[in-house]
RNA sequence: CGGGGCAUAGUAUAGUGGUAGUACGAGUGGUUUGGGACCAUUUAGUCUCGGUUCGAUUCCGAGUGCCCCGACCA
Protein backbone atom coordinates (compact mmCIF):
# COMPACT_ATOMS: atom_id res chain seq x y z
CA UNK A 1 0.00 0.00 0.00
CA UNK A 2 1.12 3.77 -0.67
CA UNK A 3 2.09 5.20 2.31
CA UNK A 4 0.30 8.70 1.15
CA UNK A 5 -2.81 6.83 1.79
CA UNK A 6 -2.24 5.20 5.36
CA UNK A 7 -4.46 7.58 7.43
CA UNK A 8 -1.83 6.84 10.50
CA UNK A 9 0.68 9.44 11.22
CA UNK A 10 3.35 8.54 13.53
CA UNK A 11 4.53 10.51 16.83
CA UNK A 12 7.82 12.00 17.10
CA UNK A 13 7.23 11.53 21.11
CA UNK A 14 5.68 8.94 23.42
CA UNK A 15 2.36 9.53 25.11
CA UNK A 16 3.80 11.05 28.72
CA UNK A 17 1.29 8.64 30.50
CA UNK A 18 2.45 5.61 28.92
CA UNK A 19 5.68 4.11 30.25
CA UNK A 20 5.32 0.77 29.01
CA UNK A 21 7.77 0.48 26.11
CA UNK A 22 4.95 -1.67 24.09
CA UNK A 23 2.60 1.14 24.48
CA UNK A 24 4.62 3.86 23.43
CA UNK A 25 6.19 2.02 20.31
CA UNK A 26 3.24 0.93 19.65
CA UNK A 27 1.34 4.25 19.91
CA UNK A 28 4.09 6.32 18.19
CA UNK A 29 4.15 3.88 15.40
CA UNK A 30 0.36 4.44 15.02
CA UNK A 31 -0.25 0.64 15.26
CA UNK A 32 -2.84 0.91 18.08
CA UNK A 33 -4.85 4.00 19.48
CA UNK A 34 -6.02 3.74 23.24
CA UNK A 35 -9.77 4.18 23.84
CA UNK A 36 -9.30 3.97 27.69
CA UNK A 37 -7.15 2.36 30.26
CA UNK A 38 -6.98 -1.23 29.29
CA UNK A 39 -8.99 -0.74 26.26
CA UNK A 40 -6.88 -0.28 23.12
CA UNK A 41 -8.21 -0.05 19.17
CA UNK A 42 -6.15 -1.19 16.36
CA UNK A 43 -5.17 0.93 13.52
CA UNK A 44 -4.57 -0.88 9.96
CA UNK A 45 -1.19 -1.45 10.76
CA UNK A 46 -1.48 -2.97 13.92
CA UNK A 47 -4.45 -4.81 12.78
CA UNK A 48 -2.33 -6.52 9.86
CA UNK A 49 0.06 -7.91 12.59
CA UNK A 50 -2.92 -9.09 14.86
CA UNK A 51 -4.71 -10.71 11.68
CA UNK A 52 -1.07 -12.31 11.34
CA UNK A 53 -0.79 -13.48 14.75
CA UNK A 54 -3.95 -15.01 14.45
CA UNK A 55 -3.49 -16.51 11.29
CA UNK A 56 -0.42 -18.43 12.45
CA UNK A 57 -2.09 -19.89 15.68
CA UNK A 58 -5.28 -20.61 13.48
CA UNK A 59 -2.57 -22.89 10.91
CA UNK A 60 -1.66 -24.72 13.94
CA UNK A 61 -4.71 -25.39 15.18
CA UNK A 62 -6.39 -26.63 12.34
CA UNK A 63 -3.01 -28.38 11.54
CA UNK A 64 -3.68 -30.56 14.99
CA UNK A 65 -7.59 -31.01 14.13
CA UNK A 66 -9.34 -27.50 15.68
CA UNK A 67 -11.98 -26.50 13.99
CA UNK A 68 -12.88 -22.95 13.96
CA UNK A 69 -16.10 -21.57 15.52
CA UNK A 70 -17.55 -18.35 17.05
CA UNK A 71 -19.24 -18.26 20.07
CA UNK A 72 -21.55 -15.23 21.56
CA UNK A 73 -19.92 -12.61 23.87
CA UNK A 74 -23.44 -12.15 25.91
CA UNK A 75 -23.70 -14.77 28.15
CA UNK A 76 -26.68 -16.51 30.71
CA UNK A 77 -26.79 -15.98 34.08
CA UNK A 78 -27.95 -19.57 34.42
CA UNK A 79 -26.18 -21.09 32.32
CA UNK A 80 -23.23 -20.09 34.84
CA UNK A 81 -24.94 -20.51 37.99
CA UNK A 82 -24.92 -24.08 37.07
CA UNK A 83 -21.24 -24.36 37.68
CA UNK A 84 -21.04 -21.74 40.58
CA UNK A 85 -19.26 -19.33 38.70
CA UNK A 86 -21.98 -16.55 38.14
CA UNK A 87 -21.48 -14.91 41.82
CA UNK A 88 -18.93 -12.19 41.81
CA UNK A 89 -17.50 -13.85 44.80
CA UNK A 90 -16.37 -16.61 42.72
CA UNK A 91 -15.38 -14.74 39.43
CA UNK A 92 -15.10 -11.17 40.17
CA UNK A 93 -13.97 -9.85 36.58
CA UNK A 94 -17.63 -9.95 35.44
CA UNK A 95 -18.71 -7.17 33.01
CA UNK A 96 -22.43 -7.50 33.58
CA UNK A 97 -25.49 -5.72 32.20
CA UNK A 98 -29.17 -6.52 31.70
CA UNK A 99 -31.71 -6.64 28.95
CA UNK A 100 -34.65 -4.17 28.71
CA UNK A 101 -37.16 -6.21 30.93
CA UNK A 102 -34.41 -6.75 33.51
CA UNK A 103 -32.76 -10.16 33.19
CA UNK A 104 -29.48 -10.00 33.83
CA UNK A 105 -26.68 -10.84 31.52
CA UNK A 106 -22.94 -11.19 31.32
CA UNK A 107 -20.13 -10.28 28.66
CA UNK A 108 -18.23 -13.61 28.23
CA UNK A 109 -14.79 -13.52 30.93
CA UNK A 110 -14.16 -17.06 29.09
CA UNK A 111 -16.19 -19.91 27.54
CA UNK A 112 -16.08 -22.94 28.97
CA UNK A 113 -19.73 -22.88 29.90
CA UNK A 114 -21.32 -21.83 26.65
CA UNK A 115 -18.97 -24.18 24.59
CA UNK A 116 -19.63 -27.31 27.01
CA UNK A 117 -23.37 -26.53 27.18
CA UNK A 118 -23.65 -26.22 23.01
CA UNK A 119 -21.68 -29.35 22.95
CA UNK A 120 -23.90 -31.80 24.10
CA UNK A 121 -26.26 -31.14 21.36
CA UNK A 122 -23.80 -32.26 19.10
CA UNK A 123 -22.13 -35.09 20.84
CA UNK A 124 -23.53 -38.48 21.92
CA UNK A 125 -22.20 -41.33 21.18
CA UNK A 126 -18.15 -42.27 21.33
CA UNK A 127 -18.04 -42.09 17.82
CA UNK A 128 -18.19 -38.28 17.91
CA UNK A 129 -15.37 -37.77 20.31
CA UNK A 130 -12.78 -36.20 19.91
CA UNK A 131 -13.63 -32.79 19.17
CA UNK A 132 -11.22 -29.96 19.34
CA UNK A 133 -12.87 -26.32 18.96
CA UNK A 134 -11.50 -23.30 18.89
CA UNK A 135 -12.42 -19.89 18.56
CA UNK A 136 -10.67 -16.10 18.51
CA UNK A 137 -13.06 -14.23 20.46
CA UNK A 138 -13.25 -11.43 22.43
CA UNK A 139 -13.12 -11.73 26.55
CA UNK A 140 -14.06 -8.92 28.80
CA UNK A 141 -12.79 -8.77 31.96
CA UNK A 142 -13.39 -6.08 34.63
CA UNK A 143 -9.27 -6.56 35.99
CA UNK A 144 -9.16 -4.37 38.69
CA UNK A 145 -5.93 -2.68 37.39
CA UNK A 146 -5.03 -2.67 33.75
CA UNK A 147 -1.67 -2.27 33.11
CA UNK A 148 1.34 -2.57 30.76
CA UNK A 149 0.05 -0.76 27.63
CA UNK A 150 -1.84 -3.85 25.69
CA UNK A 151 -0.37 -6.51 27.79
CA UNK A 152 -3.18 -6.60 30.58
CA UNK A 153 -6.16 -5.08 28.98
CA UNK A 154 -9.89 -5.52 30.22
CA UNK A 155 -11.21 -6.38 26.65
CA UNK A 156 -8.62 -8.48 24.61
CA UNK A 157 -9.56 -10.62 21.94
CA UNK A 158 -8.41 -14.62 22.97
CA UNK A 159 -7.53 -17.66 21.18
CA UNK A 160 -9.18 -20.20 23.29
CA UNK A 161 -9.52 -24.12 22.24
CA UNK A 162 -11.52 -26.45 23.99
CA UNK A 163 -10.86 -30.73 23.69
CA UNK A 164 -13.03 -32.84 24.01
CA UNK A 165 -12.06 -36.29 24.71
CA UNK A 166 -13.27 -40.22 26.18
CA UNK A 167 -11.06 -40.48 28.82
CA UNK A 168 -8.03 -39.53 30.74
CA UNK A 169 -5.69 -41.38 28.26
CA UNK A 170 -6.98 -39.64 24.95
CA UNK A 171 -6.77 -36.44 26.86
CA UNK A 172 -3.30 -36.91 27.69
CA UNK A 173 -2.67 -37.56 23.73
CA UNK A 174 -4.48 -34.35 22.40
CA UNK A 175 -3.27 -32.18 25.55
CA UNK A 176 0.31 -33.81 24.50
CA UNK A 177 -0.20 -32.55 21.29
CA UNK A 178 -1.60 -28.72 21.74
CA UNK A 179 1.53 -28.60 23.91
CA UNK A 180 3.67 -29.07 20.55
CA UNK A 181 1.36 -27.02 18.24
CA UNK A 182 1.87 -23.84 20.40
CA UNK A 183 5.89 -24.52 20.94
CA UNK A 184 5.37 -24.48 16.75
CA UNK A 185 3.44 -20.94 17.05
CA UNK A 186 6.10 -19.44 19.57
CA UNK A 187 9.07 -20.43 17.35
CA UNK A 188 7.42 -18.99 14.03
CA UNK A 189 6.32 -16.07 15.66
CA UNK A 190 10.34 -15.48 16.47
CA UNK A 191 9.75 -16.05 20.39
CA UNK A 192 10.87 -19.58 20.79
CA UNK A 193 14.30 -19.28 21.54
CA UNK A 194 12.71 -17.29 24.87
CA UNK A 195 9.66 -18.55 25.30
CA UNK A 196 9.46 -21.78 27.91
CA UNK A 197 7.10 -24.50 29.03
CA UNK A 198 6.06 -23.26 32.47
CA UNK A 199 4.75 -25.45 35.32
CA UNK A 200 2.42 -23.77 37.17
CA UNK A 201 -0.62 -24.48 39.85
CA UNK A 202 -2.85 -26.78 38.45
CA UNK A 203 -6.86 -27.01 38.95
CA UNK A 204 -8.50 -29.76 40.26
CA UNK A 205 -8.06 -32.17 37.29
CA UNK A 206 -3.69 -32.38 37.28
CA UNK A 207 -1.36 -31.56 39.11
CA UNK A 208 -0.15 -28.45 37.18
CA UNK A 209 -1.01 -26.49 34.60
CA UNK A 210 0.99 -25.52 31.71
CA UNK A 211 1.94 -21.94 30.91
CA UNK A 212 4.19 -20.38 28.14
CA UNK A 213 6.19 -17.76 29.72
CA UNK A 214 8.14 -15.31 27.27
CA UNK A 215 11.38 -14.10 29.21
CA UNK A 216 11.16 -10.30 29.41
CA UNK A 217 11.61 -7.44 32.30
CA UNK A 218 8.11 -6.55 31.07
CA UNK A 219 6.56 -9.11 32.48
CA UNK A 220 4.54 -9.82 35.72
CA UNK A 221 5.30 -13.72 36.13
CA UNK A 222 8.52 -14.88 37.55
CA UNK A 223 9.80 -18.24 36.62
CA UNK A 224 12.73 -20.66 37.34
CA UNK A 225 14.47 -22.33 34.47
CA UNK A 226 16.12 -25.22 34.23
CA UNK A 227 18.45 -24.48 30.63
CA UNK A 228 19.31 -28.19 30.24
CA UNK A 229 15.86 -29.52 30.26
CA UNK A 230 14.70 -26.40 28.84
CA UNK A 231 11.38 -26.45 31.63
CA UNK A 232 10.44 -23.68 33.93
CA UNK A 233 8.16 -23.72 36.75
CA UNK A 234 6.31 -20.72 37.81
CA UNK A 235 7.33 -19.20 41.59
CA UNK A 236 4.13 -20.11 42.61
CA UNK A 237 4.93 -23.75 42.55
CA UNK A 238 8.84 -23.36 43.84
CA UNK A 239 8.71 -25.82 46.80
CA UNK A 240 10.99 -29.37 46.92
CA UNK A 241 7.90 -31.45 46.66
CA UNK A 242 7.62 -29.73 42.88
CA UNK A 243 11.08 -30.08 42.59
CA UNK A 244 11.57 -33.99 43.29
CA UNK A 245 8.10 -34.56 41.24
CA UNK A 246 9.55 -32.62 37.59
CA UNK A 247 13.12 -34.20 38.82
CA UNK A 248 14.45 -30.80 38.69
CA UNK A 249 17.09 -29.24 41.15
CA UNK A 250 17.08 -25.99 43.14
CA UNK A 251 20.62 -24.98 42.14
CA UNK A 252 20.33 -25.31 38.67
CA UNK A 253 17.47 -23.22 38.27
CA UNK A 254 17.89 -19.25 37.09
CA UNK A 255 15.21 -16.80 38.15
CA UNK A 256 13.57 -14.40 35.59
CA UNK A 257 10.65 -12.32 34.91
CA UNK A 258 8.44 -13.44 31.94
CA UNK A 259 5.06 -12.80 30.13
CA UNK A 260 2.70 -15.55 30.04
CA UNK A 261 2.12 -15.73 26.46
CA UNK A 262 0.05 -19.39 26.59
CA UNK A 263 -1.75 -21.96 29.02
CA UNK A 264 -2.93 -25.11 28.80
CA UNK A 265 -5.66 -26.74 31.31
CA UNK A 266 -6.70 -29.86 32.04
CA UNK A 267 -10.65 -29.48 32.84
CA UNK A 268 -11.30 -33.60 33.96
CA UNK A 269 -15.42 -32.98 33.90
CA UNK A 270 -15.26 -29.89 35.92
CA UNK A 271 -17.73 -28.69 33.01
CA UNK A 272 -19.32 -31.64 31.58
CA UNK A 273 -21.08 -32.92 34.57
CA UNK A 274 -23.10 -29.86 35.55
CA UNK A 275 -24.02 -28.92 32.39
CA UNK A 276 -24.73 -32.29 31.09
CA UNK A 277 -21.84 -33.32 28.87
CA UNK A 278 -21.75 -37.05 28.06
CA UNK A 279 -21.58 -39.79 25.45
CA UNK A 280 -22.46 -43.43 25.26
CA UNK A 281 -19.81 -45.94 24.79
CA UNK A 282 -19.55 -49.05 23.25
CA UNK A 283 -21.28 -50.78 26.24
CA UNK A 284 -24.02 -48.20 25.76
CA UNK A 285 -23.17 -46.54 29.08
CA UNK A 286 -23.24 -43.00 29.71
CA UNK A 287 -19.52 -41.37 31.03
CA UNK A 288 -18.70 -37.34 31.14
CA UNK A 289 -16.61 -36.33 28.48
CA UNK A 290 -13.00 -35.02 29.80
CA UNK A 291 -12.30 -31.82 28.40
CA UNK A 292 -9.21 -29.39 28.36
CA UNK A 293 -8.53 -25.39 27.56
CA UNK A 294 -6.02 -23.68 25.78
CA UNK A 295 -5.48 -19.81 25.59
CA UNK A 296 -3.05 -17.58 23.58
CA UNK A 297 -3.79 -14.03 24.02
CA UNK A 298 -2.51 -12.65 20.00
CA UNK A 299 -2.53 -9.23 21.55
CA UNK A 300 -0.30 -9.59 24.42
CA UNK A 301 2.10 -11.63 21.53
CA UNK A 302 2.23 -8.72 19.50
CA UNK A 303 3.03 -6.40 22.64
CA UNK A 304 5.78 -9.02 23.93
CA UNK A 305 7.01 -9.20 20.30
CA UNK A 306 7.27 -5.19 20.64
CA UNK A 307 8.23 -5.32 23.91
CA UNK A 308 11.42 -8.42 23.37
CA UNK A 309 12.31 -7.70 19.82
CA UNK A 310 12.16 -3.66 19.42
CA UNK A 311 15.42 -2.04 19.27
CA UNK A 312 16.58 1.71 20.45
CA UNK A 313 14.97 3.16 16.92
CA UNK A 314 11.94 1.40 16.90
CA UNK A 315 10.06 -2.01 16.32
CA UNK A 316 11.08 -5.20 14.73
CA UNK A 317 8.51 -7.35 13.30
CA UNK A 318 10.02 -11.11 12.16
CA UNK A 319 8.30 -11.83 8.43
CA UNK A 320 5.48 -14.08 9.98
CA UNK A 321 3.39 -11.04 11.65
CA UNK A 322 4.96 -8.09 9.86
CA UNK A 323 2.27 -5.81 8.21
CA UNK A 324 4.12 -5.77 5.06
CA UNK A 325 7.04 -7.35 4.35
CA UNK A 326 9.13 -4.75 2.43
CA UNK A 327 9.03 -0.87 3.15
CA UNK A 328 9.70 1.14 -0.05
CA UNK A 329 11.39 4.48 0.05
CA UNK A 330 11.40 6.34 -2.91
CA UNK A 331 14.15 8.85 -2.21
CA UNK A 332 13.41 11.48 -4.97
CA UNK A 333 13.33 8.78 -7.80
CA UNK A 334 9.47 8.72 -7.95
CA UNK A 335 9.21 7.28 -11.41
CA UNK A 336 11.56 4.23 -10.60
CA UNK A 337 10.01 3.79 -7.55
CA UNK A 338 6.84 3.45 -8.18
CA UNK A 339 7.91 0.44 -10.84
CA UNK A 340 9.46 -1.09 -8.46
CA UNK A 341 6.30 -0.98 -5.89
CA UNK A 342 4.11 -2.41 -8.99
CA UNK A 343 6.62 -4.77 -9.73
CA UNK A 344 6.97 -6.12 -6.27
CA UNK A 345 3.39 -5.98 -5.45
CA UNK A 346 2.36 -7.76 -8.72
CA UNK A 347 4.68 -10.89 -7.57
CA UNK A 348 2.72 -11.30 -4.37
CA UNK A 349 4.69 -9.06 -2.10
CA UNK A 350 3.37 -7.04 0.27
CA UNK A 351 5.10 -3.45 0.24
CA UNK A 352 4.77 -0.21 2.24
CA UNK A 353 5.60 2.22 -0.76
CA UNK A 354 6.74 5.75 1.48
CA UNK A 355 5.61 7.80 -1.75
CA UNK A 356 5.29 10.37 0.30
CA UNK A 357 7.44 13.83 -0.50
CA UNK A 358 9.36 14.00 2.57
CA UNK A 359 12.64 14.38 3.58
CA UNK A 360 15.56 11.28 3.59
CA UNK A 361 15.73 11.68 7.23
CA UNK A 362 12.08 11.42 8.05
CA UNK A 363 11.84 8.18 5.62
CA UNK A 364 14.71 6.36 7.35
CA UNK A 365 13.71 7.09 10.76
CA UNK A 366 9.78 6.29 10.48
CA UNK A 367 11.10 3.44 8.83
CA UNK A 368 12.49 1.98 11.67
CA UNK A 369 10.06 3.04 13.75
CA UNK A 370 7.88 0.69 11.57
CA UNK A 371 9.83 -1.92 11.64
CA UNK A 372 9.30 -3.88 8.60
CA UNK A 373 11.56 -6.89 8.02
CA UNK A 374 12.92 -5.36 4.73
CA UNK A 375 13.70 -1.67 3.71
CA UNK A 376 14.45 -1.13 -0.37
CA UNK A 377 15.56 2.28 -1.41
CA UNK A 378 15.55 3.65 -4.67
CA UNK A 379 17.29 6.85 -5.19
CA UNK A 380 19.42 8.80 -7.40
CA UNK A 381 21.99 6.58 -6.93
CA UNK A 382 19.79 3.90 -7.81
CA UNK A 383 18.98 5.45 -10.96
CA UNK A 384 22.91 5.64 -11.57
CA UNK A 385 23.59 1.82 -10.71
CA UNK A 386 20.53 0.55 -11.59
CA UNK A 387 20.23 -1.08 -8.42
CA UNK A 388 18.12 -0.77 -5.34
CA UNK A 389 19.41 -0.58 -1.58
CA UNK A 390 18.05 -3.55 0.12
CA UNK A 391 18.38 -3.74 3.85
CA UNK A 392 17.32 -5.90 6.96
CA UNK A 393 15.64 -4.43 9.88
CA UNK A 394 17.82 -6.53 12.05
CA UNK A 395 21.15 -5.44 10.34
CA UNK A 396 23.30 -2.46 10.34
CA UNK A 397 24.65 -2.92 6.67
CA UNK A 398 22.71 -2.63 3.73
CA UNK A 399 23.01 -4.65 -0.03
CA UNK A 400 22.54 -4.20 -3.24
CA UNK A 401 20.66 -5.85 -5.78
CA UNK A 402 19.73 -5.12 -9.18
CA UNK A 403 16.42 -3.97 -10.37
CA UNK A 404 16.09 -7.45 -12.54
CA UNK A 405 16.53 -9.26 -9.62
CA UNK A 406 14.45 -7.53 -7.14
CA UNK A 407 11.22 -9.74 -7.15
CA UNK A 408 13.31 -13.08 -7.45
CA UNK A 409 15.48 -12.01 -4.85
CA UNK A 410 12.07 -11.43 -2.71
CA UNK A 411 10.62 -14.35 -3.86
CA UNK A 412 13.22 -16.84 -2.08
C1' C B 1 -9.35 -2.63 46.28
C1' G B 2 -4.91 -0.06 49.42
C1' G B 3 -0.89 3.48 48.48
C1' G B 4 1.71 7.29 45.44
C1' G B 5 2.06 10.68 41.28
C1' C B 6 0.06 13.54 37.33
C1' A B 7 -3.86 16.58 34.52
C1' U B 8 -2.21 23.45 29.97
C1' A B 9 -3.09 23.13 21.74
C1' G B 10 -3.34 16.91 17.92
C1' U B 11 1.75 15.58 20.66
C1' A B 12 5.59 17.16 24.19
C1' U B 13 6.30 21.04 27.52
C1' A B 14 6.89 26.43 30.12
C1' G B 15 4.59 30.02 33.06
C1' U B 16 1.39 33.38 35.98
C1' G B 17 -4.04 35.60 41.34
C1' G B 18 -4.84 40.32 36.10
C1' U B 19 -4.57 39.59 27.54
C1' A B 20 -1.18 31.80 28.37
C1' G B 21 4.42 31.11 25.80
C1' U B 22 7.75 27.54 23.16
C1' A B 23 8.86 23.13 20.09
C1' C B 24 6.90 19.38 16.97
C1' G B 25 2.48 18.57 14.05
C1' A B 26 -1.22 20.63 10.66
C1' G B 27 -2.47 24.80 6.58
C1' U B 28 -0.35 28.42 2.91
C1' G B 29 3.97 30.39 -0.02
C1' G B 30 9.02 29.55 -1.08
C1' U B 31 13.99 27.22 -0.74
C1' U B 32 15.56 22.16 -0.04
C1' U B 33 16.05 16.57 -0.87
C1' G B 34 20.48 9.82 1.37
C1' G B 35 19.26 10.03 8.45
C1' G B 36 13.55 13.64 11.73
C1' A B 37 16.52 20.42 6.57
C1' C B 38 15.16 25.72 6.47
C1' C B 39 12.60 30.78 5.94
C1' A B 40 7.99 33.49 6.22
C1' U B 41 3.01 33.17 7.68
C1' U B 42 -1.50 30.92 9.72
C1' U B 43 -3.91 27.46 13.03
C1' A B 44 -5.15 25.46 17.86
C1' G B 45 -5.07 24.92 24.66
C1' U B 46 -5.57 25.64 30.87
C1' C B 47 -10.12 18.01 32.64
C1' U B 48 -15.32 18.85 35.22
C1' C B 49 -18.18 21.00 39.11
C1' G B 50 -18.19 24.02 43.36
C1' G B 51 -15.67 27.55 46.86
C1' U B 52 -12.43 31.91 48.10
C1' U B 53 -11.62 36.57 45.27
C1' C B 54 -13.11 42.69 42.07
C1' G B 55 -10.78 38.85 39.05
C1' A B 56 -8.88 31.64 39.32
C1' U B 57 -5.47 28.18 34.42
C1' U B 58 -2.90 29.42 39.16
C1' C B 59 -5.29 28.98 45.87
C1' C B 60 -9.00 25.46 48.42
C1' G B 61 -12.65 21.23 48.11
C1' A B 62 -15.04 17.38 45.53
C1' G B 63 -15.36 14.56 41.19
C1' U B 64 -13.43 12.34 36.81
C1' G B 65 -9.44 10.49 33.96
C1' C B 66 -4.46 8.57 33.25
C1' C B 67 0.26 6.34 34.98
C1' C B 68 3.13 3.69 38.70
C1' C B 69 3.76 0.24 43.25
C1' G B 70 1.07 -3.53 45.87
C1' A B 71 -3.14 -6.96 46.24
C1' C B 72 -5.94 -9.62 42.57
C1' C B 73 -5.51 -12.29 37.80
C1' A B 74 -11.09 -19.23 35.37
Amino acid sequence: MKQSQLFTRVKREAPKDEVSKNAQLLLRAGFIHKEMAGAYSFLPLGLRVLNNIMQVIREEMNAVGGQELSLASLQEKELWEKTDRWDDAKVDVWFKTALKNGTELGLAVTHEEPITRMMAQHVSSYRDLPVLAYQFQTKFRNETRAKSGIMRTREFIMKDLYSFTRNKEEHETVYATLREAYKKIFARLGLGAITYQTFASGGMFSKYSEEFQTVSNAGEDVIYIDEASGKALNVEVLNDEVLADLGLKRENLIERASIEVGNTFSLGTKFSEPLGLSYKNEKGESCPVIMGSYGIGPARLMGTIAEVLSDGSGLVWPESVAPFRVHLLSLGADEKAGETYTALTAAGIEVLYDDRDTTAGEKFAESDLLGMPWRVVVGKRSLESGKAEVKKRTEKEAGEVSFEELVSFFQK
